[in-house]
DNA sequence: AGATTTTATGTTACCGATAACCGTAAGCGC
DNA sequence: GCGCTTACGGTTATCGGTAACATAAAATCT
């Protein structure tokens, strides 16, 4: 392993020079900067960040917590997130947590063991309030993306669950359905709350009675498990008058799910029923786009979370809190008809 | 910040008995180890990683270099990955090179940079066996997955690119397809040069004649860039009895951005022309299967070159290579039809 | 009982880089 | 010519762990 100290020698100069010269600090005549460069060149010096670590107190490195990264949604956020540390320097530890606070709470140990420099997370739930709490006693600057947490004090860049939501019931408003159900994510979820307030809110504006049939919760993740096919079916059975003419899912995810057990049920979509949900569906949108949706700009919160957090980290006295809501995007698609 | 100095103080014993307390080392008497458990739970001790590194000369992280974690291909083989990882104790750094020669030495610098204890890479093209030496070098061991490269010593695992396309060309040709264009990665990747292999291959044992007309070449990434339009209109105005019948479009991106190019021609797919490609077409597939895929089990690949990577790093099993190849899985599927 | 081994713990040095301090020679002013 | 500043670069100590060696007390053997 080449170290400064066989920089040194080849150079004939002193460790602390070969420092100098690296960290570009001190003054250094050109002759002696050159020899040093030279012998670094030679023997393919690179520092060791560990040895680095130890005296600087920083690692360059950012922790992502994020659910799950083969979720297009959170791919693009940590597509986002580490082009903006790349561009600022730092290198990108990654995580998946699948909404458990289990996993998140081990996520948060490596994290500070690791000493990262800061950590952008997406939280499993509000509980998650007390891991954010563990790193800031470890001086582990936190931003938060996607999801807000109750009295949280700090930066978060999220979408805006809420304005998304109104839109996308006023669409099926607007298109004449009156029975709209919402297949919302767990109500301990910042993003499950607020989609559900535009919805409750959006249905009274508009004089449509809110009825608790319409109302039920599952998990954000796992499309493949097929989830909201007992939902579906409850829906689905109730009396003529009562029966949905459409579905607002929390998410792609949920959304596909449903879809899935609507078609097993012998229905389609839009004929006999319309779905709309949040996020795009990746990538299938470029060629046929196809459901209606409220598309976050996932790239955007991974990108510009990370900017905050390497202000934070770098300018530990930032006094003002930064929380950016960024509008969704409606895309009114064929996932939807007039009734 | 604690340290294992102030854990000592407390717990009235020296820094080392500590270090063996944490680390299971040495004979402890249980009394002692049960005060120092305590300093260590009182004061919420983690260890120092950086510090750790110095002395131990190894980081418990593992490099993931990959083209873009924001193609569902790879963002399943980055989640298989980081998965293998954790549960062998492994943190993992991940990056993004575009396909970009220049971004990936860059990171490979980072990689040596952080002493990352292994390296997991889909290179950009065979030219990466000069950083996968440098690798070397700094004793970093290397795993290639998804890609191979020509002269390559070490383990790889990769999904079988010529016999899933000599699957997909039989297909075509079983429907009746006699004027079949490949639309390839670049041919400086192995997985491009396999997949041309396995479509020659297929339509001379089928006394088929090959074409130069219906080979071409674009870039493995970017959807939105449209770029295989130029390629697919020049296929389309070629005379009616050489225009093709069908397309094999090398990965999954180059056939959305191939089925976006036929829709503004006024094609559709089957009706006018059949789509076939690599990979699967998440996360739509589990509602509405539509593309007749070779489908390869990215998460696999990413959870074995992980295992692989992990115990080359512990020094097991250093004398054989391993070399996997898996098959892809062939679904037949919406986008292609009977002539 | 004295010698020898074992057990449990402490001491010292070092991993690789750098902050803080120190030293020397050249440059400058009067 | 003397004193002082500036430029350049070396020395030392330290970051937080741990390997290697040292040592005291307890256990075992002859």
């Amino acid at each position: 392993m080449v170290t400064i100290y066989d920089i040194a020698k080849k150079a004939d100069v002193s460790p602390m020079t070969v420092s100098r010269v690296i960290n570009n600090s001190g003054k250094i005549r050109s002759t002696t900067r050159e020899k040093v460069e030279q012998a670094i060149k030679e023997l393919g010096y690179i520092p060791n960040s560990a040895a680095r670590s130890l005296t600087s107190n920083q690692t360059k490195t950012l922790g992502l917590i994020l659910t799950d990264i083969s979720n297009p949604f959170f791919a693009k956020i940590a597509r986002g997130a580490e082009d903006a540390a790349v561009a600022t320097g730092y290198r990108v530890l990654m995580s998946n947590t699948d909404e458990d606070s289990v996993k998140e709470v081990n996520y948060i140990d490596m994290m500070i063991s690791a000493r990262v420099d800061g950590v952008l997370i997406a939280p499993t739930s509000d509980e998650t309030i007390s891991q954010i709490n563990r790193l800031r006693q470890h001086n582990i600057p936190v931003v938060l993306i996607d999801r807000m947490i109750e009295g949280f004090e700090g930066d978060y860049v999220l979408g805006d669950s809420y304005e998304g939501s109104r839109k996308l019931v006023k669409h099926l408003i607007d298109y004449g359905h009156h029975n709209i159900a919402l297949i919302n994510g767990p109500s301990n979820v910042s993003t499950a709350r607020e989609r559900q307030r535009g919805y409750l809110e959006t249905l009274k504006l508009n004089d449509l009675a809110v009825h608790d049939h319409y109302l039920s919760e599952i998990d954000f993740k796992s499309v493949q498990a097929g989830s909201a096919k007992d939902i579906v079916e409850q829906l689905m059975s109730l009396e003529k008058d009562k029966k949905p003419t459409a579905i607002f899912a929390a998410n792609n995810f949920i959304a596909i799910s449903v879809i899935k057990a609507l078609k097993e049920l012998g229905l389609n979509v839009p004929e006999d029923i319309s779905v709309v949900c949040f996020d795009e569906v990746e990538p299938v949108v470029y060629f046929d786009p196809f459901f209606t949706v409220a598309a976050q700009p996932a790239t955007e919160i991974g990108r510009i979370g990370t900017q905050f957090l390497v202000e934070r980290v770098e300018h530990q006295n930032i006094n003002q809190e930064r929380k950016v809501v960024l509008p969704p995007d409606i895309f009114i698609r064929k996932s939807t008809r007039r009734l």
